[in-house]
DNA sequence: ATGGCTTATTGTATAAGA
């Protein structure tokens, strides 16, 4: 790790090519060193990255039309870029990782799973499983790993708004907590976590019922870092203005500073 | 209130998100 201090952030856009605008106006004011994306919901040939390119950044994505898709925006030289989980046979688009400034970045956008008792539950089960298999690999051979993007898993009940009325739900089920707890048992760190943060900080509301108005959020976007970053991380906060435009993305930015 | 919103689709209603 040569360049200090180094800021990283994650924020899904629920399509790029609406919310591109949003993006170039954000790392405008917010100019840090990695920007990763997702649900950026265009194919490969769509990605807009000579627009990225003009704001100073170099892209690298895995896309698919409609549904997932994943981007890397780096101010500098990405290598060993990687895309989906080595060992699992997955269509979707949800996983890219390159190496930047001696950080492996790995960039997930991890299943949602609709609902408890669907088939795209036991999905994200699986995909999760295949997930944990193969960082722990990636974890030995990258000491300096940094995990983000859109968990689509509330850790904690305070990472919830109303933790009663949504027991048991998609989201704070106990069998999705207690994947999100084999990912930190691998030996990564929430790093929200690590420093005083506000109450009822959440990263994504609804955009219905007046969610983001009456903070009704939960936090299911996470910033994970390896044993050895983990006390080199200076701050880490969500960043709730992009959540305020007109035509937001449901989800906002969350920033990690390493030292 | 099992959705009151937003996005994408070669659409004109449906699926999906979280």
């Amino acid at each position: 790790m040569k360049l200090t201090p180094f800021k990283l952030a994650t924020w899904n856009v629920n399509s790029l090519n609406v919310r591109l605008p949003h993006v170039l106006d954000w790392l405008r004011d917010n100019p840090i060193d990695v920007l990763c994306l997702q649900e950026t919901k265009q194919e490969d040939s769509k990605f807009p990255y000579a627009d990225l390119k003009e704001a100073g950044y170099k892209a690298v994505h895995a896309g698919q039309k409609t549904y997932n898709g994943v981007a890397i925006l780096s101010k500098h030289d990405m290598t060993d870029v990687e895309h989906g989980i080595a060992g699992l046979d997955d269509e979707q688009k949800r996983v890219i990782a390159a190496t930047i400034n001696g950080i492996r970045v790995v960039c997930v956008y991890i299943v949602n799973g609709q609902a408890v008792d669907s088939e795209k539950y036991e999905y994200k089960m699986r995909w999760l499983a295949a997930l944990i298999d193969w960082l722990s690999g990636e974890l030995k051979k990258h000491p300096n790993l940094v995990l983000l993007g859109d968990y689509n898993i509330a850790p904690e009940d305070r990472d919830c708004h109303d933790p009663a009325a949504w027991i048991g739900q998609i989201l704070v089920s106990p069998r999705e907590r207690e994947m999100f707890a084999k990912i930190t048992a691998l030996g990564l760190h929430d790093s929200f976590r690590l420093f005083e943060q506000p109450e009822k900080s959440f990263s994504w509301w609804d955009y219905r019922m007046m969610g983001f108005r009456r903070n009704f959020g939960m936090r299911i976007d996470h910033i994970l870092v390896s044993d050895a970053l983990k006390n080199k991380c200076e701050s880490c906060i969500i960043d709730k203005a992009p959540r305020k435009l007109e035509r937001p993305s449901d989800h906002t930015p969350v920033v990690l500073t390493i030292a």
